[in-house]
DNA sequence: GAATTAATGTCGATT
DNA sequence: AATCGACGTTAATTC
C-alpha cells in the first residue's frame, strides 16, 4: 500500500454528489469507509427488513463487508458478509444511495441517505496478531490432558462436582492416593479464591482428614498466599499461556480458542 | 437533545491530549464516538485476549457499548456490551489510553493508541422503527397454520419432499382431493421459479396426471406469468407481511421475527 | 433472574 | 460445497 493509498479523506456534511464520488474512488481501491448520517435501510435476502429513517454509523470494510450500527446496542441492525459488490448512486431527488449485494445466497442491503454528517475513507493496515487466551473452562481441559500441570503424579477423577458448599472445579488423587481438591483461577487469585478452596477442603475433610487442596492460578495476592500457608493448602502457578500450549500440543483445542492472524487476508 | 449537543467534533490526526479531551467531554454527554488509529488491545474477563498493534475502527456507543473492528471481517475483534464505564487517560509516554469496564461479570477492554488518525464525536438521534419480515421458512410455517393462504380448501400434507428433480416446498390436496404442488418465493418470482415448479409438477404428473401446481409469491415477473399460464399452473399472491400477520395471530411466531423499536432506549 | 432458544447468527474445521 | 460445533456468542422469551 503506497503513501497515496493511505491518504485519508474526511468530509463533513458533504453533498450527496461529493460523498458518492469519494466513496466510489475509495471503494474501488478497497479502502475502509465510514459514513455517518440519517438514512433508511432495506434488506432483502434470507429474510427482509426495513429500517425507517434515523442517524446511524455505516462501516464498509476492505473485504467487502458492511455493517450498519444504530447509536446503541452491540449488534449491527443490518449487515452484509464479506465479498459484497457495492453500488453507489444518486436517487432522482439527489440522495446518496448505497447498495451492497451478495451473490450466493442473493442478498442486498440498500441504504438511502437523507443527510451525510460525516464521510471518512481510509486505507487501514492491520497485521497485528490476535490471541485469545484460555478461559477457566480451557484450564480444566488442559489439566485433564496434562494432569502434571497441577502436580507430578496427579490424576483427576471428577470435574465440577457438587458439594454442600458449592462447586468443586476438580477432584483427583495424588501419587500417594490421597484425594486432592483443585480450584482453578484464570487470573491472579484473590483471598476469596483461597477461602473458597478452604471451604471445599473442609467439607471433604469431614469424611477423610487426609484430603489436600491446591489452588491453580497464574499468581496469588499476598493475602491468599498467607491463608493457603495457614491452612496447609497448596498453590501451583499455571498461566493461560501454559494451558494454551498444552491444548495446542495435545489436540484438545477444538477450534478457534487460539487464533493467530499473522497476515492480512489476500 | 439540543442543537449544541448535536454538534459534531471531527479531529484528523489529533494529539493524544486533544483526543482525550474531546473523548472525555463527548462520552460524559453520552455521544457516539468513532476512533480510527493504530492501537493495541487487551481484554480480560470471561477469557482474555491480546491484539497486537494495527489500524482499527473503534466505535463507542451512547449506551456504553464498545466495538473494535479490524479492516476486514464481519465480527468485531473485541467488544464490550452496553453499560460500560469508560476511562480515558494518557500513558507515561503520551499515548491515548481508553478503557471500557463492566461490573458483572467483571470485564475490561483496554486500548492503547499509538496514533489517532481520526476522532469523531457525534450526538446521533435514531428513533426509526426496524421491522424484520418473514423468511421463506416462515412462509411455510404460515401456510401450515393457515392453508387458505394458498387456496380455499387447500390442506398441506408434506413439506420439503425430495423428488427426482429437487426439493418440493410443499405438497397438499385441494378441496377436490387433487394433489397440489406448492412452490414458495419470498420475493417477486422469476421465470426460473416458474420453471422449477413446472419441473416438479411434470415429475409428479407421470404418476398422476391430475396433479396441480401453485406458485406462491408476492408477485410475478411477466415471463413467469406467461409460463404458468401455458402450463396451466396457478399463482397466488402472498406477501411476507401477510405471513407475518398469520404467524403473529396463530402464535407460530416464536420470537424476534417481527421487531419494532419505536423509541430509543432510555 | 435463571434457563431456554433462535439468529439474515458468524467463524473455523472437517467430510 | 455442505455440515458440524463452538462462541467472551448476543438477544429475546419463558419460567
Amino acid at each position: 500500500m503506497t503513501v497515496a493509498d493511505r491518504a485519508t479523506v474526511v468530509l463533513e456534511k458533504p453533498s450527496a454528489l461529493k460523498a458518492a464520488e469519494a466513496l466510489k474512488i475509495g471503494l474501488s481501491r478497497r479502502r475502509v469507509a465510514i459514513i455517518v448520517g440519517d438514512c433508511e435501510v432495506e434488506y432483502r435476502g434470507r429474510a427482509s427488513s426495513r429500517l425507517e429513517s434515523g442517524e446511524r454509523v455505516v462501516l464498509i470494510k476492505d473485504d467487502g463487508a458492511l455493517l450498519i450500527h444504530r447509536p446503541s446496542g452491540t449488534e449491527p441492525v443490518n449487515w452484509q458478509s464479506p465479498g459484497c459488490t457495492f453500488k453507489t448512486s444518486l436517487s432522482p431527488d439527489e440522495k446518496l444511495i448505497f447498495e451492497a449485494s451478495h451473490g450466493a445466497p442473493p442478498e442486498t442491503v440498500a441504504i438511502s441517505f437523507n443527510t451525510v454528517r460525516l464521510l471518512a475513507v481510509l486505507g487501514l493496515v492491520d497485521k497485528g496478531a490476535f490471541t485469545l487466551y484460555t478461559s477457566e473452562e480451557d484450564m480444566r481441559k488442559a489439566v485433564f490432558l496434562e494432569p502434571s500441570l497441577v502436580e507430578e503424579g496427579f490424576h483427576p477423577i471428577t470435574y465440577e462436582k457438587v458439594v454442600p458448599t458449592g462447586f468443586v472445579d476438580c477432584i483427583g488423587k495424588d501419587r500417594d492416593g490421597n484425594f486432592v481438591v483443585v480450584e482453578f483461577k484464570r487470573e491472579r487469585a484473590s483471598r476469596k479464591a483461597a477461602e473458597q478452596l478452604a471451604r471445599y477442603v473442609e467439607t471433604l475433610r469431614k469424611g477423610n482428614p487426609k484430603v489436600r487442596g491446591i489452588l491453580v492460578a497464574p499468581s496469588l495476592v499476598s493475602d491468599a498466599r498467607a491463608l493457603l500457608a495457614n491452612l496447609h493448602l497448596g498453590f501451583r502457578r499455571v498461566t493461560p499461556k501454559m494451558c494454551a500450549e498444552v491444548l495446542k500440543a495435545k489436540g484438545g483445542l477444538k477450534r478457534g480458542r487460539i487464533i493467530d492472524y499473522g497476515e492480512e487476508k489476500p
